[in-house]
DNA sequence: AGCACGCCGACT
DNA sequence: GTCGGCGTGCTC
């Protein structure tokens, strides 16, 4: 080791377009504690303000003259490995976020500091000379008001309340300036370590008792616990006092007096959930051992290392997952199995535990803060080996990663939609490429993307068929609803779903309704021909904008004025759409007196009150369930033998590339499951456009038809994984100036790119909801296979935008592949 | 972004 | 003269 005196720094103030490392000076004093990984206090900017930032790297020399020193060292230990420290680089580049913006997604969120700080008044200045020394500027006496007021010292944040929308920042920098005001700043975490006291005995067993004897008449309280320290040695101070009736100041005595000893001893905050009797393994059918094994093999062989395991619901996935994580186990390597957040119920932490017990690291984001924050310091330690979480647990720190398994991949919610806009898979990706370990993809309708991986073989695939003899194919019948507005029926239940509900209730079985409310725009169609208004550059369905009462093409901007008429046969144009509340009265009003229940965002809030909902669904038969995406985790009833899908189009043309997709998934996933038990399923899909491929597809529960249909159109359109989307979206107060940026924006890639064949520019467009906040919203789309090039220039073009002075206001940020 | 510096009109 | 408003430029 050279000596390396200079540390190079990402700090947490830094904006994309200024973050970058900074170097600093290591004092003496520090030398020991700054390493790599650690979180440090440093000033930053012109006025040296107190920033928290995260030391990259040691260097013994740096270009720059002017190096400022560290501050104070936030860590004893590294809070971030050398791979992490990798990962949050690779990460900025990539997502395009700041290096702490990554760092603050890889770290829980218990880690953080929050910075006070603290004015007061000089020593050995009185209320005359500070008040003489803030002179006639108003606002330095406001200030020396407010902290007299709270006795010569006050927190900043009372300065602020007082000043209201005024700033006191120069105020108070003048007054620190005259030295009549001195400030302090204290850095303080909202979660800490939970410590338990435990007593020891500090000598023997027998001399304990012997000494416990000779307290017995001055002081039995002492020997109390004295003798029951004998007989168990060390325990908790709290327990001490319950079993022999004493108070905490007895142990204390006993410790003052050394004959125990108490220690601090760190324990955590457990996440509680229902802990499964210890059970078997389960045994593998044919099919399951044939993926086990050939997934294992390739930990031997290398590259590649991704899986993808397609198989329906009830098909035996979660088997082959168990079998994989007992085998990490077994070689000694962790494990972390992601699954979408709402499949991560109580019920199935229960599964789990049954195979791994404590074992089990459970993240998601319900979690008490100090929860989390415990459960993360168990897989740093090594305690826990089997990850189970949603999105941000692909982050997890486990040292020996065996393997990554992410359930029904193609879910939403492994896309972040802010910053960092990361997707848990490429994360993943990059961790077991990094660390050697496995990538396991599961899902009963996979990505496309994947599927499309699968059959080039950059990922190797493996198949489960359905149990057949588990259930049936329920029947499945769809609805015109077209010809529903026709015959009068303006409701969004049809004249079938309605008989069909009808005979459940007489029948006493239960029924679930399921309301696809993805994509929050309007669609327009014809209730004669079932016309539906399509972009003619991009293939998407045009979405109704209000504000200017136009359709809209949310990729390109095309813009077109709404019809009255069908311009196809002439009939009447109208919206399609429903809210699970408008479906709940219109099910009172057709079913009086029956009970009906609602699941929806509205309902369910709380951690745990969705697990609540199902199981009164199930246990008081509640006749009918209506809800959103949620309720397709509740199909698993035996009691329910029917399912209705109020609206099949919605999501469909909700205008970006993954609607089919999306479309698909969620119909296969409800069709599939209603029908669980001896009696077959019924499902009743109701939709604008019954010949749609997609919808027949679904219905049919044909992956293999979709996939194919569907891969040909991303062909077509240069959409994932023939290309990436490169989405940069400027928003701003002022329309014009947000529309003048995205003008820019394109002309830079055209003038960059224009010579490139296999580059697409899309827009400037709005997004689905253009106002948001008073805020305007346009993007620029880029449709290319994104390599080193094209990222370095969206990340030039998001510098330029965000700091030209002619675009003040307005800001810029880059997405790559966002689901809407 | 956030913060200081510098320039300029307005008001004690 | 200074106070405070706003435009400009930099961040190890």
């Amino acid at each position: 080791m050279g000596n390396k005196t200079i540390a190079r720094i990402a700090v947490s103030a830094a904006t994309y377009w200024v973050d970058r490392p900074y170097d600093y000076i290591i004092p003496g004093r520090l030398a020991e504690k700054v390493v790599p990984g650690v979180r440090v206090m440093v000033p930053f900017s012109r006025g040296n303000r107190r920033t928290e930032g995260i030391v990259l790297a040691l260097s013994s020399q740096s270009d720059y003259e002017k190096l400022k020193s560290i501050e104070s060292v936030l860590d004893d230990s590294p809070v971030l490995s050398r791979e992490q420290i990798k990962l949050a680089l690779w990460m900025r580049e990539r997502f395009f976020c700041t290096v702490y913006e990554a760092v603050k997604a890889i770290l829980p969120a218990g880690l953080w500091y929050s910075i006070t700080s603290e004015y007061r008044i000089a020593e050995g200045c009185d209320r005359e000379t500070a008040y003489e020394a803030a002179g006639r500027s108003k606002r330095e006496q406001q200030v020396l008001e407010v902290v007299f007021a709270h006795g010569g010292s006050c927190p900043l944040k009372s300065i602020e309340i007082a000043f209201g929308d005024q700033d006191p920042g120069p105020a108070l920098s003048s007054l620190v300036k005259k030295g009549v005001l001195q400030t302090d700043s204290r850095e303080t975490r909202r979660v800490r370590d939970k410590t338990v006291n435990t007593a020891s005995l500090n000598v023997s067993a027998e001399e304990a008792l012997i000494i416990a004897n000779q307290k017995k008449r001055r002081s039995p309280q002492q020997a109390a616990v004295l003798e029951l320290l004998s007989s168990i040695e060390r325990a908790a101070v709290k327990e001490i006092c319950y079993f022999t009736g004493t108070s905490a100041a007895t142990v204390r005595r006993l410790a003052e007096a050394g004959l125990v000893t108490i220690e601090a001893d760190e324990v955590f905050r457990r996440p509680s959930y229902k802990m499964g009797a210890e059970a078997p393994l389960p045994e593998l059918n044919e099919e399951q051992q044939k993926a086990f094994q050939g997934i294992l093999e390739l930990s031997s062989s290398g590259q590649p290392n991704v899986s993808l395991l397609f198989g329906v619901t009830g098909s035996g996935k979660t088997a082959v997952y168990i079998r994989l994580i007992e085998e990490m186990l077994r070689r000694g390597k962790s494990s972390i199995l992601l699954v979408p957040e709402i499949s991560l119920t109580p019920q199935m932490l229960q599964t789990f535990s049954s195979y791994f017990g404590d074992n089990i690291a459970v993240l998601h984001s319900s979690l008490a803060i100090g929860e989390r924050y415990d459960e993360w310091k168990r897989i740093k330690s090594g305690l826990a080996k089997v990850v189970i979480g949603t999105r941000s647990a692909v982050f997890a720190p486990v040292s020996e990663l065996g393997i990554i398994i992410i359930d029904e991949e193609q879910e939403d919610t492994y896309k972040s939609e802010n910053s960092p806009r990361y997707h848990a898979r490429d994360v993943a990706k990059y961790r077991c490429y990094h660390a050697g370990g496995l990538l396991l993809l599961g899902s009963a309708t996979p990505d496309v993307v994947s599927r499309y991986h699968a059959e080039i073989g950059t990922y190797k695939f493996f198949s489960l068929p359905a149990r057949y003899n588990l259930m049936e194919l329920p029947q499945v019948r769809i609805v015109d609803m077209k010809r529903e507005l026709r015959r009068g029926n303006g409701g969004s239940i049809s004249l079938l779903l309605r008989d069909e509900l009808e005979e459940n209730i007489a029948r006493g079985e239960q029924s679930i309704l399921f309301i696809n409310r993805r994509g929050a725009s309007k669609l327009i169609t014809c209730v004669e021909c079932g016309y539906t208004y399509k972009c003619s550059r991009c293939s998407v369905n045009l979405t109704y904008h209000s504000a200017n009462r136009r359709l809209m093409c949310h990729y390109c901007g095309l813009s077109l004025r709404a019809d009255e008429y069908c311009p196809d046969c002439g009939g009447k144009l109208s919206f399609i759409g429903a809210g699970t509340q408008k479906v709940e009265e219109e099910l009172k009003e057709l079913f009086p007196g029956v009970v009906v229940l609602r699941m929806d965002t509205d309902t369910v809030s709380p951690a745990g009150s969705h697990e609540a909902l199902l199981t009164r669904f199930r246990e008081k038969k509640i006749p009918i369930m209506v809800g959103t995406q949620m309720v397709t985790k509740g199909l698993n009833f035996e009691n329910v033998t029917l399912v209705g899908v109020i609206s099949a189009d919605q999501s469909l043309y909700s205008g970006d590339y993954r609607s089919g997709e999306r479309t698909f998934s969620l119909i296969t996933q409800v069709v599939g499951r209603s029908g669980r038990g001896e009696r077959p399923g019924r499902a009743v899909i109701q939709t604008f456009t019954p010949s749609n491929q997609t919808i027949l597809q679904a219905a049919s529960q044909d992956y293999d038809s979709f996939y194919a249909s569907e891969i040909q159109l991303r062909r077509l359109q240069n959409c994932p994984p023939f290309a990436d989307l490169f989405v940069v979206t400027a928003s701003g107060l002022d329309e014009s100036l947000v529309l003048k940026c995205c003008a820019e924006i394109r002309t830079i890639f055209q003038r960059e790119l224009g010579s490139r064949k296999d580059v697409r520019i899309l827009g400037p467009a709005p997004l689905p909801v253009v106002r948001v906040n008073n805020r305007y919203r346009y993007r620029v789309t880029l449709s290319c296979k994104g390599d080193k090039i094209i990222r370095q220039l969206v990340s030039s073009v998001l510098i330029h935008c965000n700091t030209k002075k002619e675009f003040r206001g307005v800001s810029v940020f880059a997405d790559i592949n966002p689901t809407e």
